[in-house]
DNA sequence: TAGATCACG
DNA sequence: ACGTACGTGATCTAC
């Protein structure tokens, strides 16, 4: 058989697969696109070239014998960046993972190795294959020894022999070295002769074949200029093409017959491969990714469990132990009024299901509602509400699996129970599998349930522990127990009262709204001299853009931009324009808010029951959906009348609305120190005026509406991690009268500069950024060569750590106050969230007393150095609460 | 199902 | 030089 010697330059492929690929990052924060590409590269090779033997050789350390006799060699080469050099490593890893050797030999480069290897294997019969991105490879080529390059970046190769070295340059490989020696290299620093290029080099070996021979004969080469830079520089010359020769003889102690290849073992590879998080990668080697890990903990179809029946429950009634794993099964994404499918419950070796018709069992409603008897769930809000719409109480929760994989990394858009699992090495069915997706979902039998169930149930005792650990190392620990568990009770109670909203006044604006959008319909098909759909962007950009000649101000990636500031700047050039504005406007107060609230309205109580998401923002705020609630109108007057709409529950209550003023300013304040910030809420001042008068250099009663609006739109993209670009958008100025309004910021905020800088310091030094409660934000593209998303990282290292300790704040705020309004038996209710408010719903006799309170507890949430504040309004409706 | 648009903080 | 403000969710159209 014939004898295959394959070679692979170990750093040569490494970085050219780091500066190909985007910077990869494993959830633990390991960086990856090296490991990567020289994976991808390497299971490419050995499918293709079936190699019999098989070596990575790696440089060692800076200092080699070429070091010594040329103290510049690589000299001026960059330093290797940590993301790159934390990656040799986990290639070795990987590598003993595959039985593949690796070597590398103090004092020399890998290439020497190399060098050196292929000349045993010559020697020996053998054919030889060299992987590397070096061009100075080419000088090993022989007859028996091809070298190939990688091509755009590493996705492809191409193979040299002698002929495709002649082919190329006309040179046979040992001229390889004679080229550099000539050319040099700026890249490792190596001199050559200065003025001399690719083309010269090659024209002078054409003519004389070496170096040595050039130098020889400089008289005869043309053009006095360049004989006497040869002349001048035929030391280097000679210096360079040493440098550039590879050794053939290094004292390599590995030999041939070392690197001998099988092949890799499934189970020794796999783990590794998961540890870096390489899908698909597993996907490639027709790994089933989880189920054949030796790691993985399998939790199989045919899972011992009791199923709790009518008969049998009494005899199980004392296996309600705490702590346990309890799975609530809810049958619908919204679980407001879902039905349950029925209960898991694990607690070590008990395994039981109560299906849904045992869901009253008196012995389980009693345990679910003990807090005394601690409880580990899934997703703690989504399993209150939905029993508490079965009127069954849940307390005692101390663990949830969901909020626990949203503080580890809040960026992660999947929290599913199987893949947190798969994250954590375990294997678990997906609810997918178990009940079909889209048009094919359906409830299995019984007994496949039960079993599902059970097995979550079971992932989540599992998972506990090795989670709690992990937030324990992330200092995420008190995050979770101290403020996301008790808020999310709160949040379910919340949304289990529901906000009562009147129907018939929603009627009223909707007909009035029907008939003002049928006028304005008319008038503009009217204007366009045909009718079409106003709501289509491409059909309203080819009206506007090509039928009335308007000009364009911007396009998107499919056509014409018709967006709401693209009209405002045309809103002169013709009469429709203001109609579409105002079409637009109306449309949107029509279908979203009137037409869309109306079908959320629920049947049994009247009332809207919107879900506050705990675990989607990559900051640490909420989101509300179905419907959403957050984003009610309020900055334009007919749409602001959709509150007239949110009434209390109760006839002669109040709607009750206390927000935070400035507060992401004011915690600006606080974490800069910045002295002028401090000083104006100290003095509790209009924090807008403030930055016009140190911005344009004024006293306060000279600061005119324009510079307060202009101050105002700076102070935000100052909160949103400024750019010139994004303030020029805004104010609708110059990008460089922007830049300037920037300059002179910070010229007198400079503490602010200064936490900038260090905010964006310390996502590079860390991975992540984090607010004053340690809740964290991974930001991988903080060191992306990618301008573009590296800009956007920094921008979200600035704006994070303010929004999301603005997000800290009010869930403090919102524990409290629950605690202290069922501490001093309140009748009144909290409703809603939206980012730096609180909405409430009050009796007339508790006014006074809620009016005091709820600012109190809100303002000393959390201490800073400038005081937070709080404004409260309240109103017959969420309208006049203003 | 993606993209454009627009509602909020 | 590069092309953007930070964070969301709902609706509509067109593929």
């Amino acid at each position: 058989m014939e004898k295959k010697l394959m070679i692979i330059d170990g750093n040569s492929i490494a970085n050219r697969a780091f500066y190909a690929l985007p910077l990869l990052t494993t959830n633990e924060g390991l960086y990856t696109n090296a490991v990567y590409g020289f994976t991808t590269m390497l299971l490419r090779m050995l499918e293709e070239e079936k190699p019999t033997h098989l070596l990575v050789a790696f440089d060692a350390g800076k200092v080699t014998f070429r070091t010594e006799e040329y103290k510049d060699y690589k000299g001026k080469r960059m330093k290797t960046p940590g993301e790159l050099s934390s990656q040799f490593p986990l290639i070795k890893e990987l590598l003993d993972a595959f039985d593949i050797k690796h070597y590398e030999l103090k004092g020399f480069e890998a290439d020497d190795i190399i060098g050196t290897l292929s000349a045993r294997a010559e020697a020996n019969g053998f054919t030889t294959l060299i992987v590397s991105g070096d061009k100075d490879m080419l000088q090993l080529v022989s007859d028996t020894t091809t070298v190939a390059l990688t091509r755009k970046g590493i996705s492809e190769v191409e193979l040299y022999s002698p002929e495709e070295i002649a082919i190329k340059y006309n040179l046979t490989p040992a001229q390889i070295i004679d080229l550099k020696g000539l050319m040099g290299d700026t890249s490792d620093n190596i001199p050559g002769i200065p003025g001399v290029g690719e083309k010269t080099a090659l024209k002078l070996l054409h003519e004389f074949r070496t170096v040595e021979g050039v130098l020889e004969h400089v008289s005869e080469v043309k053009g006095k200029k360049l004989q006497e830079k040869i002349e001048t520089h035929a030391d280097d010359a000679r210096m360079s093409k040493e440098l550039a020769t590879i050794l053939r003889d290094a004292p390599v102690e590995v030999t041939i017959e070392d690197t001998i290849y099988q092949s890799y073992k499934k189970e020794k590879i796999i783990p590794v491969l998961e540890r870096f998080a390489f899908k698909s990668l597993m996907d490639r080697l027709g790994f089933d990714a989880v189920e054949a890990s030796s790691e993985v903990v399998q939790v199989n179809e045919d899972v011992e469990f009791i199923t709790i029946t009518e008969k049998n429950r009494d005899e199980w009634m004392g296996r309600l132990t705490s702590p346990m794993a309890v799975m609530v099964e809810v049958d619908a994404e919204n679980y407001h009024g879902a039905p349950i499918h029925g209960i898991g419950l694990v607690s070590g070796s008990t395994r039981l299901y109560v299906p849904f018709e045992q869901i009253s069992w008196p012995a389980l409603s009693e345990w679910l509602a003990n807090p005394e008897q601690q409880k580990w769930v899934y997703d703690a809000k989504r399993s209150q509400v939905a029993l508490a719409w079965k009127n069954i109480k849940l307390e005692g929760i101390c663990f949830d699996i969901l909020l626990a994989s949203y503080l580890s990394n809040p960026s992660e858009t999947n929290h599913r129970l199987c893949d947190v699992a798969q994250r954590y090495n375990m294997h678990l069915t997906s609810d997918d599998m178990v009940y079909g997706k889209g048009a094919k979902r359906s409830t299995p039998d019984m007994s496949v349930l039960g079993a599902h169930i059970v097995r979550k149930a079971d992932a989540i005792y599992r998972l506990h522990s090795k989670m709690d650990i992990t937030l324990k190392d992330e200092g995420l620990d008190e995050l979770l127990y101290d403020l996301e568990l008790p808020l999310a009770t709160v949040l379910g109670a919340m949304e289990t009262r529901g906000v009562r909203v009147d129907r018939e006044r929603l009627d009223e604006m909707g007909a009035e709204l029907t008939e003002k959008l049928a006028s304005l319909t008319a008038r503009i098909h009217r204007l366009a001299g045909v009718d079409f759909n106003i709501n289509s962007p491409k059909q309203l950009g080819e009206i506007l853009f090509d039928k009335l000649q308007l000009p364009v101000i911007k396009k998107t990636k499919t056509g014409y931009s018709t967006s709401a500031d693209v009209l405002e700047k045309l809103e002169q050039s013709h009469e429709i324009v203001p109609l579409i504005l105002e079409f637009r406007q109306l449309g949107k107060l029509q279908s979203t808010y009137i037409e869309g609230l109306k079908k959320e309205i629920h049947e049994e109580t009247g009332k809207i029951h919107t879900s506050f998401n705990q675990a989607v923002t990559a900051t640490g705020r909420l989101s509300s959906t179905e419907p959403n609630l957050q984003n009610i109108p309020i900055r334009l007057e007919e749409g602001r009348r959709i509150r007239q709409a949110f009434v209390p529950s109760e006839a002669g209550w109040f709607i009750l609305a206390a927000d935070y003023s400035q507060i992401e300013l004011r915690i600006l304040a606080h974490i800069s120190q910045d002295e002028n910030l401090l000083d104006a809420f100290r003095r509790d001042m209009d924090v807008h005026t403030r930055t016009a008068m140190d911005v344009f250099g004024v006293k306060e009663d000279e600061v005119t509406s324009l510079m307060r609006r202009q101050a105002k739109a700076v102070n935000f993209g100052i909160v949103y991690g400024i750019s010139d670009y994004g303030l020029s958008q805004n104010l609708n100025i110059t990008r460089k009268k922007a830049a300037e309004f920037i300059e002179r910021y910070f010229s007198v905020y400079q503490g602010v500069r200064q936490y900038m800088d260090s905010s964006i310091a310390e996502a590079k030094k860390n991975g992540y950024v984090t607010t004053m409660l340690k809740r964290r934000r991974y930001l991988p593209d903080i060191n992306s060569r990618n301008f573009n998303l590296r800009s956007f990282a920094e921008r979200t290292a600035m704006n994070t750590p303010i929004q999301g300790t603005a997000a800290d704040i009010i869930k403090l705020a919102m524990v409290n106050m629950a605690q202290r309004m069922e501490e001093e038996r309140l009748e009144s209710r909290m409703l809603l969230q939206v980012h730096d408010e609180l909405i409430f719903e009050v009796p007339e006799h508790e006014l006074e007393q809620m009016c005091k309170l709820v600012p109190d507890v809100m303002e000393k949430a959390l201490s800073l150095d400038v005081p937070l504040k709080v404004d409260v309004n309240y109103g017959k409706s969420w309208y006049e609460a203003k």
